[in-house]
DNA sequence: AAGGCTATTATTAGCGT
DNA sequence: GACGCTAATAATAGCCT
């Protein structure tokens, strides 16, 4: 239908094909609108020109007909990645519904809910869990002791060699400092007594 | 382009609108696949009929077209849909994981994970749960104590009724039956005394 | 590249079977 | 309803601007 008739094979040059695909594009859209007006029908047309550039005409919204298109054309076509995630999520959800009721039921609340056995067993459980957070604490206190005494028993093995490095030291020079009894505990040569600054734990009976 | 021009609206006649709907949907067609090949280009074409059946057609494969149809159309079209599914999607995911491990350590198996304070926390939670527990048990087995016992009386008002009946019955008639003891025991009369068809629970010494 | 013209082919409306 | 026919309209190939 044109000045001559031509052959449907691929038009090779490239500015008459860019014609013609302009010109049919348009034509195909007028008659899929018209199809869709005179027949009361619902048309999508999507196409890609040659260089991947996108057009499409929908007499309603692609939106629905695209979903139309997917649950008429019998589940097969881009339904994999969409339905099997929904039936994922579907799943999920419900998996978590059950983990909040569950949940509720540990911490007491939906409790009218329950059979006379689950109760039994949620008591069980529960007290179960008590006795494990109890030992968990008693280790945590244990192991802290454990420390504060490695602590301890480090700082009393300085303080030692620091009390045995004085009483070498005075010993020989006039530091105006003595080393005082098995304690640890250093006192102000008489010469120099003055009130401590800080309560004196040990207590001079004030 | 027929025998008359017609207008574009909705062709009213059902049986001339199918004939049209058929017409045109194979020119529809044709017309897609002849620019498919011409211009070297994809085309995919779907159409509702108005009594919803679908037909279509895709110069090459319909799911490839859709495909590049979504990446193409700039995420707007059914992306609503599926991309906020996704979100939504591992949004849930995450919930339940926090979820299971809430629950974890709630039955005392996450308890080397958590702090001090947690611990705490913890106990002090899974003590009140359990007393919540208990006292719903309570409620339940006084709640079926009540039953039993408004059972109990029932049945002793009947009983009673009853015994009064017979005593009735033996002052005036020869029925066979005396009233026994207090206990609410029926003893066969002695004009009749036979073996018992089940053993008595109450046993004769046997 | 985009738009207009028109000779020519393609599509199809109405009808008959 | 599906198919075939054909007069009549619609689309468009090639060309020009």
């Amino acid at each position: 239908m044109g000045r001559g008739k031509i052959e449907i094979k691929r038009i090779e040059s490239t500015t008459n094909r860019q014609v013609t695909f302009s010109k049919r594009r348009s034509g195909l859209f007028k008659k899929a609108k018209e199809i869709s007006i005179l027949c009361a029908s619902d048309v999508a047309v999507i196409v890609f020109n040659s260089t991947g550039r996108l057009f499409d005409f929908a007499s309603s919204s692609m939106k629905r007909i695209l979903e139309r298109y997917r649950n008429a054309s019998g589940r097969g076509v881009w339904n994999n990645e969409y339905e099997q995630m929904l039936s994922q999520f579907r799943n999920l959800k419900k998996e978590n519904e059950e983990l909040q009721k569950e949940l509720s039921c540990v911490t007491g609340e939906n409790v009218e809910t329950l059979a006379p056995k689950q109760l039994d067993y949620l008591e069980e459980n529960l007290v179960l869990a008590a006795k494990k957070v109890r030992e968990r604490k008693t280790e945590v206190l244990k192991y802290e002791r454990r420390k504060t005494e490695s602590k301890v028993i480090g700082l009393q093995q300085k303080q030692s060699i620091l009390m045995e490095l004085l009483a070498h030291a005075e010993n020989h020079e006039e530091y105006g400092f003595t080393v005082s009894n098995s304690e640890g505990q250093t006192t102000p040569p008489p010469a120099f007594r003055v009130q401590p600054s800080q309560p004196n734990l040990q207590g001079s009976g004030h």
